[in-house]
DNA sequence: AAGTGGTCTAGACCACGTG
DNA sequence: ACGTGGTCTAGACCACTTG
């Protein structure tokens, strides 16, 4: 077996739900109704579920049962998933179903120059990665690294997330309908010194994702947190 | 018990990480040795584990063992900073008119109770505010935690940025059309124990910003845990 | 050779919702 | 009374790293 048994199982429910085979608000078959199924025992399943959980796919209420959720949040809730393959990110859906296409060229800077403080002459290293699974799009992504960085370790990370006119060749393969908007992120990778060692432009289709998640750790103890059950805001 | 076994045991783990009592890349005991230390199944000790991954506080390595991570921060910077009052990051830009209403009232937490884990008989303390400046309204929040855990401090914040229609309440006070889509933020302020303290949803008018800018911190490139830790590392 | 994390088996009891 | 998800026990084998 090349993967996990969980994965599998997960991978094959995701990509149910996803395909719209399974619709949100369906009740999936017990635990030991799937232990039965997939002829593993119940502790495989449960780690299936919980991979499904942590996706935002599915959500279980005690007792009553395991359901698909309303729709898949893009989930970040860690910053190492910035660097996470496309291929780990999507690939246990994947019964070769999930490809990614993708195009490495050095151009010059051109009308990135500005945003990476460089010259428009200068050479970078530009990469576009397609996600598409059965056939349709998921994403696209337009990736630009100065050659000159090509070894400068990225520190920060800054997202900017917006509802967008995609560019042409974004919309061209999305397939969006003219004047139609798609979810963006667009990516500055800074170093240390603030520099920005590459930005990265990524394009969804408006409704694959409800919502962009995030999960940040609190200063606790400060006083400038906003507390209004408390007269002074103080923890 | 109140808590189960894995909840507690990554609690205690995780408060030694986070009071600092175990530095980042230090070495935890093996799983085996704190099946042996806790008294319970290997299992239990990888639900602890799983737990603590998920909120990016250990990493583990196949075949080395589980290392206490470098937990990275994420930062919004925009449109508003979280962790001032609103006064705080309205207050200085002089030259405008902000001003920001409070009504605080105490309530059946009803449809919300749910999400924070309550009966809907319970009691929580609602908080509505409301931005202007120049007398055109810049957000509306509504804010809900139960009496119970007026005093408990959250550590963590989850974040769900989306565009998504307003309620009733929201629109009217924003003024927009029916049917407009609105910017949300959909915040839940966790405790240690991963309880849900407080939630908080906020709308702003949907032409205001232009996107969401996060910030977070990277793990440089290199295997995120300093490694080998040493020789007496462990615990 | 010993130890690691990753995966898995084959059971079990609990509190609670549903019929 | 039965089924549910949640939790837990007490083992096991694997691929691999370390000493």
């Amino acid at each position: 077996m090349p993967q996990p048994a969980y994965v599998s199982i997960a991978g094959e429910i995701a990509k149910k739900i996803r395909t719209g085979k399974l619709s949100p608000g369906t009740q999936l078959h017990s635990y030991s109704e799937m232990a039965e199924l997939y002829e593993v025992s119940g502790v495989v399943i449960r780690q299936a579920v919980a991979l499904l959980l942590s996706q935002g796919l599915v959500r279980t209420i005690p007792r009553k049962g395991t359901f698909v959720a309303e729709r898949p949040d893009l989930v970040r809730v860690s910053p190492e998933r910035q660097f996470e393959s496309v291929e780990g990110s999507f690939g246990n859906e994947s019964d070769r179903h999930v490809h990614v296409d993708r195009e490495v060229r050095r151009v010059s800077a051109g009308a990135h120059a500005e945003v990476l403080g460089i010259t428009p002459e200068d050479t970078v290293v530009h990469v576009i990665t397609k996600v598409t699974e059965d056939g349709r799009p998921i994403s696209i992504s337009d990736t630009y690294q100065p050659v000159a960085r090509l070894e400068t370790a990225p520190l920060f990370l800054e997202e900017a997330i917006a509802d967008r006119h995609p560019t042409a060749d974004h919309a061209s393969w999305l397939g969006t309908a003219a004047g139609d908007l798609v979810k963006t992120v667009h990516q500055r990778f800074l170093s240390d010194a603030e520099d920005v060692v590459m930005i990265s432009n990524v394009s969804y289709p408006r409704d694959r994702y409800s919502a962009f998640v995030f999960r940040m750790k609190l200063d606790d103890g400060r006083e400038a947190v906003t507390w209004p059950a408390t007269s002074n805001g103080k923890l």
